[in-house]
DNA sequence: AGCCGCTTGTGAACGCAGGAACAAAGTCGC
DNA sequence: GCGACTTTGTTCCTGCGTTCACAAGCGGCT
């Protein structure tokens, strides 16, 4: 039982893995058997030795004078990431934006499937989207302990998100993706990312009217 | 004519301050006066000196001894942020995820108002959104010249993403927000954020097949 | 008025990520 | 078979972000 890879890999090179993983995965599909550092950092908006070094992670992984075979690369970050079976997930809150998670296109073809939608309105309860029918909350830890979900996503309103929090905790989820704009705290051993849509825009227009100050960085 | 802060925020810092923006309107709803950096940085989930840090680019902002007044502080960072006044946004690409933003209550409340909703399928021109009548593309160019446009948001495919970032460019828009699976290249002048939902799943993945490994961190 | 406690703001050290340059290694051409 | 070219993997270095720790300043109490 050997360990190749023990060590810990930086977050910010796992999320650039997830990208190259979308990258190689677009390539094999259009037949392309090998790739070069310059093309694939291209392809993703980085750096090649940045690229190269992020690959360095995984061990050695391609040819000198060659480049990446496009398909064992694909497979191998797969492997890395977690992604290379489907992985089931709980959604709680359908509201506009759950429901357009759930029918997001994208999670089903990268390793993500909802096993469990989940809103508190008995009108929403019932409902059929992207082949799921929304449930009642009583039936939460129900679901996650039969399906042994261990991703749960909150797009529930900010008031009720950390409750959720809780709730989805001790059923045993150990990641949650939260796009509830607040700060939620969960027991040690689970972790939270949080996503907010509205502090991108903000970042938006400050780097906007930063713009007006300082126009353009030009070289002479 | 001074310059009392001329220099430029780290952008990490900024993203910090939208957060703490937030808090801090919360705070003021509830009819608080002061707060200090402790507890505001509970709130926001972050490191109290890094707070102060973060605060000490505005300039003085706190009274020793008392902590930050809430009103003022919030005041303060929408100046620097660029959204004490609203700023119209375009939106193209009206799927469920483009649907669920148009519709989105959080960017309204903050400084965000969408002026334009742009979708190629014939099927969804004429819907109405949120208060908005979805357009066709042809009027993309007219509507941003008229409304001044500045930030666009793209939920479209991943094909058609890169032209859609062509055209908001070419017509005078000047931030781009991509949520579509792609790198976009944008002309000088104009920046452009990704949004990734699947990145965030994957990251979660990882960190959660980790874990398996070295279970929890557990400090003796 | 003077002292004390609390909180801010800042300076310094640490760790990490990013970029450039270089050596190793493998392939293609002759 | 050998040389030259291409590309990887690594190392060094620079800069940024984060954290810790302390001095300065203000309000309240006596």
């Amino acid at each position: 039982m050997i360990q190749p890879r023990p060590r810990t890999i930086p977050e910010a090179t796992v999320a650039r893995l997830a990208v190259y993983l979308r990258v190689l995965t677009a390539l094999a599909d259009g037949g392309r058997s090998t790739v070069a550092s310059g093309e694939l950092a291209a392809a993703a908006g980085v750096n090649p030795a940045g690229l190269r070094k992020d690959l360095s992670h995984l061990g050695p992984c391609g040819v000198r004078g060659v480049g990446y075979e496009v398909r064992t690369l694909r497979d191998r970050i797969s492997r890395v990431l977690g992604v290379e079976r489907s992985r089931p997930c709980v959604l709680v809150g359908i509201g506009n934006l759950g429901s357009a998670l759930s029918d997001y296109a994208g999670f089903g073809s990268r390793g993500f499937e909802f096993v469990g939608l989940f809103d508190a309105a008995p009108a929403r309860v019932g409902q059929r989207i992207g082949g799921h029918t929304v449930r009642p909350m009583d039936e939460l830890e129900e679901v996650v302990a039969a399906t042994q979900a261990s991703i749960g996503v909150i797009t529930t309103p900010a008031e009720v998100a950390q409750s959720v929090c809780d709730r989805l905790a001790a059923a045993g989820v150990r990641s949650i993706l939260n796009f509830a704009p607040v700060t939620l705290s969960a027991p040690p051993g689970v972790d939270v990312r949080k996503v907010d849509l509205s502090v991108e825009l903000q970042v938006l227009a400050f780097l906007g009217q930063q713009r007006l100050v300082s126009p353009v960085e030009e070289p002479a």
